[in-house]
DNA sequence: TCTGGGGTCCTAGGACCC
DNA sequence: TCTGGGGTCCTAGGACCC
């Protein structure tokens, strides 16, 4: 397998970008995006002016006003963003054939075997920085490496405006000396675990060990051990570059400006919630099969309750009938209510329950099995093995599975 | 410091099935 | 008589990312 170039792109201050290019006299000022500075809310995104006080994003609006009262805070544009996103999006797709939006102001590229055409990574990555300047006047920038880890890790430390590549073969010396924190996926409450036990570096992961980490870990350890080597471990980083996907879930959620135990109020959003995600549902083209609702209470404690359909929908009415019976079996009324939130998930393309073929195999399948666990336990466990599996052997442990009959399923990464 | 909204993935217990 | 051993699905909660 040949070792991978691959580019991450990541927009500065994307939002806060943007609303300049709208208002140049913003530039240079201290300008925080997210809402007004008296309001419910976290800052979306500051300005590298912002952040020279304290400020940055998910910080509380009050919180940021407090840091900075003179910085200018605007509720935000999300149409212009998705709108720039777009153009990023085009001068990307000049330069690779696979480009994944990795969100709205980041990207992958592979970049593997377009040396012939833009030459060498950082020149490849210059005319890219180049491109996107011209094209989009937004500052952005690069990282380039093996793995989307690599590549990742590298545009966040050459921001604002920059540039970083590590070579083939020397991820690991380059992860070794950074902080934990780094490493996308180890948040506040990782970092606190490790650094109870001495563990801040990256290179103090490596010298522990997979099998340790896999064993005091799980699979977040396991995960880790492959990180620290610059390796795409775990499922997050997983799969080609612009592989098409579809959503696993679709939800909506609203906080209150103030809390609220007005049932008619509580309703009418649940009606609308629920119209917004079936709205969506029908966009994707998909039926989903379990709903849930989401209470937020004033003092923030915070509760989920779902109920999974006998078969997918897309209907609104349908939504809205499981949660209205989800929320008047939970809520603890008259606690008053901060936040209300409609999530669906068991997406599927099809509304249909399985279908009747299907069905049928399944049953037949089973009895199949039913007859070979019968037979074995008569007559011992080698006594019977699958078609399939007769002449390979040893065969303690059949799994293989005829084609076409309904399996476990389970062909999930790792 | 009074903490958004839209997602993904992981864990863990219990039901249920063979 | 101190209790199987898989597997999947469902539900709830939580860490994390942008």
């Amino acid at each position: 397998m040949p070792i991978r170039t691959i580019f991450h792109v990541d927009m500065d201050a994307f939002f806060v970008s943007v609303e300049e290019l709208f208002d140049p006299s913003l530039k240079g000022k201290p300008v925080v995006v997210g809402g007004r500075a008296n309001e419910r809310g976290v800052v979306s995104a500051a300005s590298y002016a912002a952040r020279k006080y304290g400020v940055h994003s998910a910080m509380p609006l009050r919180r940021a006003y407090q840091l900075c009262p003179k910085a200018v805070f605007l509720p935000g544009h999300p149409s212009r963003y998705r709108d720039y996103s777009g153009k990023v999006h085009e001068v990307l797709k000049k330069f690779s054939p696979r480009v994944e939006m990795a969100s709205i102001d980041e990207a992958y590229l592979e970049m593997t075997g377009t040396e012939r055409l833009l030459g060498p990574p950082l020149a490849a990555g210059q005319l890219l920085h180049d491109a996107i300047a011209a094209e989009t006047k937004l500052p952005c920038s690069i990282g380039i490496g093996t793995s989307r880890l690599v590549a990742k890790i590298c545009s966040a430390m050459s921001k604002p405006h920059g540039m970083l590549c590590v070579t083939p073969g020397a991820e690991a010396a380059f992860l070794a000396p950074l902080d934990i924190r780094k490493i996308p996926g180890v948040g506040k409450v990782t970092e606190k675990g490790f650094r109870e036990r001495g563990i801040h570096k990256i290179g103090q992961l490596s010298e522990l060990g997979e099998a340790y980490l896999e064993k005091t870990w799980g699979k977040l350890g396991l995960a880790l051990a492959g990180k620290a080597q610059g390796l795409d471990a775990g499922a997050w980083f997983q799969g080609e570059i612009g592989a098409v996907e579809y959503p696993k879930s679709i939800s909506h959620e609203t906080t209150f400006s103030q809390d609220t135990a007005d049932v008619k109020r509580l309703e009418s959003t649940l009606a609308k919630l629920s119209q917004m995600v079936g709205r969506r549902l029908r966009g994707h083209g998909l039926y989903g099969r379990t709903i849930q609702i989401k209470l937020r209470y004033s003092d923030f404690s915070t509760f989920t309750r779902a109920h999974s359909l006998d078969e997918a929908t897309q209907l609104d009415t349908v939504i809205l009938e499981t949660v209205q019976k989800l929320f008047r079996r939970n809520w603890k009324q008259p606690r008053p209510i901060r936040l209300l939130g409609v999530h669906v998930a068991g997406l599927e393309e099809s509304p249909g329950q399985l279908d009747l073929i299907e069905e049928d195999r399944k049953r037949r399948w089973g009895q199949a099995l039913r007859a070979v666990d019968t037979l074995r336990d008569r007559f011992g466990e080698g006594s019977v093995g699958l078609a399939s599996a007769i002449g390979h052997g040893r065969q303690e442990r059949v799994h293989e599975n005829p084609a076409g009959l309904p399996g476990h399923g389970g062909d999930k990464d790792e």
